[in-house]
DNA sequence: TTGTAGGCGTTATCAA
DNA sequence: TTGATAACGCCTACAA
């Protein structure tokens, strides 16, 4: 077939299959309709001798449309970030799109290349799961008409979609679960929320419910590295708890982790001082005696993201959209205490609730 | 700054700047030497006002360097590519090169088509977890004198360098262990070799062992959906242990983890039955009594990998290269047995046999 | 239905 | 040390 060492030209084309570049153009254009059935014969022939494809490069150069839709990602390492990127790859696929994916590694430098890198590209949509701080970069981007899906953050200056959990609901049905199990004191954890506004939204969720209501919870941030203080603070909440029984709620999958760990690491009964967290994590009904969670709808928000990229780049310029999901609770042993006997038969029976509707606000 | 909605063209920064358009695209081209301080300022000046940045698909027609390096992953979602990509990613940043990721989803037609999407945006490099089939698409991007690394995978018909795990040394490292630690008889299961080399090669040197030694040993293919056939195999092979005490051995992560499954369920006692796998997966510390894993070094593979790419970019056409990295053995609960006292004390302290030396053959 | 010509933003060649 | 000009591969008026 093609034996040269550049990939074929439409001009190549053209000459083999003696007729002119435009008409080639337009057999690759979308176009075929128009032209006749001789024609159309003799270009696939050349076509496919010559082993053509069309060159996006130069296709981009000129402004059509590149079906292309790029991907920023703050942690390649988090397998949320990963299951939320398989999702939208899904739903690109399903729209005939190509996906592109770069990792910022959570530092705002690259943030910033990367972003050049694929906004030069003439990506058609971004869907960005940002560091969080604040990025002119981003703003411009978005400014320009790129459209953009935030994931799981929000940013202030930016003028953006936004795809995520329904963060309130997150933290009301983790709270409803674990008073239901009989624990009566709460001790949430999360990393710094610093400008990660899906943190923040939970933290503040969880303080609000616990000025409002009757329950008696505490709050920590953590750096997850600093171990120390993590342990202190542990055994500060336990001992603490007095006659009520004591649990822990983590605010993403990172911490369940990090908590796991530790608990394990301290002789902590798990149950015993209930532990949940917000993420599915493949391993939580591995250890025993299983960890219940709250799974994120990940095939839904990417599903969404990408519907919002091709709804921005049809429409006309609309206010921005907010879509979130509730999650999906998965009792496991964690929340389960001695005390309270029932599915604690087999261990890979769980009781599933699941709420996927989508909400909007 | 740059208020256009149009980002601004190297004949837009000559003009403001009342310079020619080869003189800015020289600054930016790396001949920033030839030119006069003078001229230097005015170029700067003029495009920090304008916030040009040159355009890559532009550059790409004419063929320059385009700095950009490829990732093609087979499936996403699992854990090791993951952690090689981190590690492909680190070396690229390091060497100043972006890296772009496509997910083949472990489909035939999807490869082809991101392969086509990556070669034409002029990568540099293309680091390779192939699906394993047969794939023309990438023996022509290796003909085509694309630099070429294959990752964990070795494509008989595709030209093109090769990284990964010392499979050889790591199933001996695994028997060697397995024994030591007093099991007699011993079970690989793996998923179908079919066109994945380093399964191939795996299983291969398990046979080979069982063959020239005193080895007690069996070998299990499987689809890891196929949970009754697993439940069975595992059954008939505890059965004819006899006196001998069985371990088994995963070929990879995902085997890992299905077989922690199935032994919770069935409610095989981890220890006294063996389990070892190759990958280090994040919850092997944590499923009690912990998992005795054979960690590849993704962080040396990918820099290795990047290597690879850049000496090809730069030097004549060599034949193609060939290293393998050596794992590394961490020791827990799930290779001990009671009868064994040792590192029991304390779940997280583990002994950790290291061989990182890079080897080649 | 088909073809011609010009331009997209950049780099490379050649001349000044 | 600089600048004019011709590609690069494609798309798109416009013309036939």
């Amino acid at each position: 077939m093609n034996d040269r060492r550049r990939p074929a030209t439409i001009l190549e084309v053209a000459r083999q299959a003696g007729v002119s570049k435009t008409s080639v153009s337009r057999y690759y254009s979308g176009e075929r309709e128009r032209l006749s059935g001789a024609m159309r014969e003799r270009i696939v022939a050349a076509a496919t001798a010559l082993g053509y494809q069309p060159n996006p490069m130069a296709r981009g150069l000129k402004g059509g449309p590149s079906g292309l839709v790029g991907m920023l990602v703050a942690d390649i390492r988090n397998p949320f970030s990963v299951a939320i990127m398989h999702g939208v790859e899904q739903a690109c696929r399903q729209a005939g799109l190509s996906l592109m994916v770069c990792n910022s590694d959570n530092d705002l430098e690259q943030e910033r290349q990367q972003l050049a890198l694929l906004s030069s590209y003439r990506i058609e949509g971004l869907v960005v799961n940002a560091t969080g701080r604040h990025s002119d970069a981003l703003a411009q981007l978005a400014d320009s008409g790129t459209p953009l899906v935030l994931l799981d953050r929000s940013l202030a200056d930016v003028h953006a979609d936004e795809v995520g959990l329904d963060n309130d609901a997150a933290i009301d049905m983790a709270i409803a679960h674990l008073r239901e199990q009989g624990y009566g004191r709460l001790l949430f954890i999360t990393e710094p929320p610093a400008q990660a506004s899906s943190r923040q939204a939970r933290l503040e969720r969880f303080n609000q419910r616990c000025r409002d209501g009757s329950l008696s919870g505490d709050t920590l941030v953590i750096e997850l590295g600093d171990r120390q203080r993590l342990d202190q603070a542990l055994a500060r909440f336990v001992d603490s708890a007095g006659d009520s029984r004591p649990a822990i709620l983590c605010a993403n999958g990172q911490v369940t982790l990090a908590l796991t760990r530790r608990m394990k690491a301290l002789g902590y009964l798990l149950g015993e001082i209930g532990l949940m967290g917000i993420d599915e994590l493949e391993w939580c009904d591995l250890t025993e005696p299983g960890i219940t969670t709250l799974a994120q709808p990940t095939g839904a928000i990417g599903q969404a993201a990408v519907d919002c990229l091709r709804a921005r780049a049809v429409g006309p310029r609309q206010a921005p959209q907010r879509a979130t999901f509730a999650p999906t609770l998965t009792a496991r042993g964690s929340t389960q205490h001695a005390a309270t006997p029932s599915v604690t038969a087999e261990p890979s029976s769980v009781s599933s609730l699941s709420s996927t509707s989508e909400t909007s606000s």
